[in-house]
DNA sequence: TGACACAGGATTGGATCCAAAATCTAGGCC
DNA sequence: GGCCTAGATTTTGGATCCAATCCTGTGTCA
């Protein structure tokens, strides 16, 4: 374990909050899915740190709901029903919208320039993989300067926990809906420039609804991923 | 620490989980409040357990935002300001609505007897300790049928980090408004028996809107608890 | 041939030990 | 007398070791 030290040294540091970094984006980057087992001494040896931190940061990925435990079997990337991935769903139609108007009148003029070029990226881009990370940077860059610890870290929960199921949906089919995805996008984010809250919070909520009713006609989706 | 086994045995074991609750339960019932430190070697000792399990619980909590933590110089219950607690009444306002309505269709007659019991005792009892107890237990009561582990989680989570502000509300003045709380569960209650969700869910959220705005007419809820 | 039991390996849970960082204290200096 | 600095103490962070539990593979017996 010599060579631990320098992945130690890349990494800057494996604290447990790092630990849950690389794990959390593991997940995200969907090289951990739903079913998957996560093995202690594996992501330790990973990153050149002892088991401890390891077991500390999945405590926390344990409390964002981002892994499953069971006493003396390990963790568990959990399995989510279509109900679940509904409510969730739910959820962001009413959490999502306060974030915004939380964030809006804060949005400086800089803030809008960046949104812009991330949507025009959007519609640029043909990758899907792009697509998911751009437009999670275009919802979540709409909050960003909503500074309500609780709401953010909420809302990033959801997201983080659904990202599965995103991926397959857009892998699948959601190709298609593509278009109507950046003419909902274009619709807040001119809602977002004028500052129009009203309009924002309720273009963004329809937004989110639509996605998940798409959603509930893709029930292949939520099959056994291997 | 030849007693610690002893404790050990009344606790039936001290695995983080429980050390968790245990951490949990001190914060809901006051005994930790915002801004207290919490040293691990003390609660590791209280609980007859080292302090490694209680590091894990510890960075659970962290993820359900009752402590904060700072590198190398431990943990604390966070202090919110008043913004932050009515942003989540707005998020409550928000969400409950939702677990309610997932929860109404498959709540039995026995469910609905045993909130019309927590109700009944609400209005018979002038301890006011004990109403936040039972207040908790009636809505969270009728949100009981919802399976939705991201939604259960996420409600008790509002709950449990503004508890702190809603006892110091309830101590301060809010007995006055004991009549307006009882007639809305009653409204909320009768909704729920009924089976009708659109009234069930407009009451409660009216119920939270009016207590967020209540508090934000007593700003000395959120001064220094010292 | 199938099912059950036992044993060995693998994996997690908990305790103790050591290192690093922060806080507190005391002393010196301006 | 107040402020700054240096050392001691306290507290947290990380690694290693041991115990408890679970999984797996093999063997035996019906």
């Amino acid at each position: 374990m010599t060579e631990a030290k320098q992945t130690d040294a890349d990494t800057g540091g494996a604290t447990s909050a790092r630990v849950a970094t690389y794990l959390r984006d593991l997940i995200l980057r969907d090289e951990l899915k739903p079913g998957d087992r996560i093995r202690q001494e594996d992501i330790a040896a990973r990153l050149g740190a002892s088991r401890l931190p390891v077991r500390e940061a999945l405590r926390m990925l344990e409390a964002e709901g981002l892994t499953e435990h069971a006493r003396h079997k390990g963790a568990r990337v959990p399995r989510l029903s279509m109900h679940e991935v509904d409510v969730i769903y739910r959820m962001r139609e009413r959490l999502e919208p306060l974030a915004l108007a939380e964030s809006l009148p804060l949005l400086t003029d800089d803030d809008h320039a960046r949104l812009e070029d991330v949507q025009r990226r959007i519609e640029d881009n043909g990758d899907l993989d792009r697509f998911l990370e751009l437009d999670r940077e275009f919802h979540l860059g709409t909050y960003s300067a909503c500074h309500i610890d609780p709401l953010n870290a909420m809302v990033a929960r959801l997201w983080n926990s659904t990202q599965h199921y995103r991926r397959a949906y857009v892998a699948m089919g959601g190709r298609s809906r593509m278009w109507v995805v950046n003419a909902e996008h274009r619709l807040i984010l001119d809602a977002v420039v004028r500052r129009d809250s009203t309009d924002a919070e309720r273009f963004l909520e329809g937004h989110i609804r639509r996605t998940r009713i798409e959603l509930g006609h893709h029930p292949a989706v939520f099959g056994e991923p291997s």
